[in-house]
DNA sequence: ATGCCGGGCGAAGCCCGA
């Protein structure tokens, strides 16, 4: 069971790209944030032709997720618990019905937070409390859960190409990683960080100034795992052709594979 | 040097992202 996340940074613009992804790549659920429009208007066709259901939450210009899966979705949810005033379309969750296979998936778009001095960083830390508490409830299930998508956590140093630039953005505040820190805690895994050591391995690099070809990027695209998710995995990793393609997003896909339950 | 790209909206220039 493959199981990715990618920012696609708006899916009118990137369909093309994510339709030979999901052709190449082939995962067996993909989770997309900044789909940047409304749910009558996702491109639910082209992709159900490749063999996928979608699961959508949108709205107008912003924000954005989506559920992409080759097996049945079931039991949507598509808010954040926790503030019904909350409008922003940044959550959905639904259970994959794979059979003995099934498992419980999240698409999340978590709050930038910056700048730190507005009402945007409270903001963020205030869904991350929500977030966590989602979590929390989550495990009592016992099932297998992948929660993935475009945290905007920078978790440690080695997840940043300039860690002491980078030291009072929202993406890599202490405060921010305590909070990524409590819903690890909770007992969730970090997929790509379980399996690799390695330093300097990046999700995200910006537009501008050549990041990209000089490898200036950020690791903030995670997939936290459940025990009974990451008591499967076999292997995680980031695939960075996507993001060396013509009109690419600013993020590539991370993925995660998780093993046939015994 | 937080906007040098890139996308949305909507038809020019502003808002937003990380």
């Amino acid at each position: 069971m493959k199981i990715a996340t990618w920012n696609v940074n708006s899916i009118k613009a990137r369909l093309a790209n994510i339709l030979e992804w999901l052709e190449t790549a082939a995962p067996d659920v993909a989770l997309l944030q900044e789909t940047k429009t409304v749910a009558e208007n996702f491109p639910r066709l082209e992709i159900e032709e490749r063999g996928y259901t979608c699961a959508v939450v949108g709205q107008k210009s912003y924000n954005g997720v989506a559920i992409l899966s080759k097996y049945p979705l079931e039991d949507v949810v598509e808010a954040l618990p926790g503030d019904s005033d909350d409008e922003q379309a940044r959550y959905v969750e639904a259970w994959v019905d794979a059979g003995d296979a099934g498992l419980r998936v999240a698409s999340i778009y978590l709050p930038n937070g910056n700048p730190v001095d507005t009402e945007k960083y409270p903001y963020k830390l205030a869904w991350m409390e929500r977030l966590r508490a989602h979590a929390a409830s989550l495990l009592a299930s016992e099932e297998p859960i992948v929660l993935g998508g475009d945290y905007n956590v920078i978790p440690a140093p080695e997840d940043v190409y300039d860690p002491k630039g980078w030291a009072d953005d929202a993406l890599f505040r202490l405060d921010t990683r305590k909070r990524f820190r409590e819903i690890l805690n909770l007992g969730y895994t970090e997929a790509f960080r379980a399996l690799h050591a390695e330093s300097g391995r990046y999700s995200f690099w910006d537009y501008q100034r050549r990041a990209f070809e000089s490898d200036r990027g950020l690791r903030i695209d995670h997939l936290l795992l459940s025990p009974q998710a990451a008591d499967r995995l076999n292997a995680c990793d980031i695939d960075t052709v996507p993001r060396g393609k013509q009109k690419a997003s600013d993020h590539t896909p991370v993925w995660c594979d998780l093993a046939e339950p015994p």
